[in-house]
DNA sequence: TTTATATCTTGACACTGTTTAGATTTAAAC
DNA sequence: GTTTAAATCTAAACAGTGTCAAGATATAAA
């Protein structure tokens, strides 16, 4: 992969990419920046122009993911015609957004550094949870009631994301069913 | 910390405590093997007369902790007398076992080490709510229903373990109210 | 064309997991 | 109780890690 140019001229998207595949692939836990360095043909000091350190990096790589993410879940609102089924839908494509990614929940719920109040694919999830859930109770339903079923069905999906993406739990074969089944079992 | 013995005399015991008391404080991110050994009191490569391994290591602290988590569990399932709020008990001390320890969270399902067939906690979950469901919905309710809906109170607690540990969603002042209402703010 | 800035390499440092060879202590065998 | 075996430790080393400082080289700005 070495280069014969002494000026990479996109190193830093380049060591994003490389991150985002050795994470796809082999996840968090042994990445380092020198392999990722050595992938891109450059030396070990080289990542440290564009980045301030490990950390800085993973956090870019980080916010990246988050996009991926929540475009997903904005997709899977938007192409969503039937109001009864937008939480449902949301719920499938968070799920299974990390069914097919299962490396990718640890490396992004694995630090403290999220806020939960801002962080975009959390708080897409919640305000729609609240919208169809004000809709559905009405005025007979009081703040704190609907706060708490939010996160309640926030909790679900979560949890079903992190569970979905152990181990074979839930039949491979009939995937988007069976999410559907488990999501739709519970009712607020 | 260092001792003037050659032989320590209970090292095996002592690391792992000592990296029970790390995990706890600052998680499993900057542990090393090294920093134990030498808050123990010995060389670098004393620990590995007893564990093979980093990772073998970090097994048996894992066990130890899923012993506890276990323990917990199990404890709020026998006190519970009521049989209709063993789940909400069951729940409850799921999601404030990791409240209380939000780092142990992260270090107990960081892995793909975990078989969800035999994982002590899950299976004593998911068979209490199993009981609970038949005895609730009767014959009426098939297989597949009762599997979803057991998969789906499960990801429910998982999930809101995992919330709980991120941030500030809930009121800390009254938590176990808190949990208690999200958690029963669905129905099965 | 000069000057400044961005981007790279080289070389170093401290730290990590882990192995090997050998020292020391404890336990077992006679 | 002495000898032998096993368990437990130290010391020294290796490769790999993050990251910094000094200097080289390329690009952009003046």
């Amino acid at each position: 992969m070495k280069s014969d140019k002494y000026h990479h001229g996109n190193l830093k998207e380049e060591l994003i990419e490389k991150g985002l595949e050795y994470i796809d692939k082999y996840g968090t836990e042994t990445l380092s920046m020198r392999k990722l360095a050595d992938s891109a043909g450059v030396s070990p000091a080289a990542p440290y122009a564009h980045f301030k350190n490990k950390e800085a990096f993973l956090s870019e790589v980080r916010d990246y993911i988050t996009n991926q993410f929540f475009a997903t879940l904005k997709e899977a609102a938007d192409n969503c015609s039937k109001q009864e089924r937008i939480l449902l839908e949301l719920g499938k494509s968070y799920v299974l957004f990390f069914y097919e990614n299962p490396l990718y929940y640890q490396f992004l719920f694995s630090l403290d550094n999220i806020d939960v109040e801002t962080y975009a694919p959390f708080v897409l999830f919640k305000r729609t949870a609240e919208e169809v859930l004000k809709n559905l109770l009405g005025k007979k339903a009081d703040k704190k009631t609907i706060h708490a079923k939010v996160i309640a069905l926030w909790s679900l999906v979560h949890g079903l994301s992190s569970i979905v993406t152990i181990k074979g739990v839930i039949d491979t074969e009939h995937l988007e069913e069976e999410v559907e089944r488990i999501l739709g079992s519970i009712s607020i």
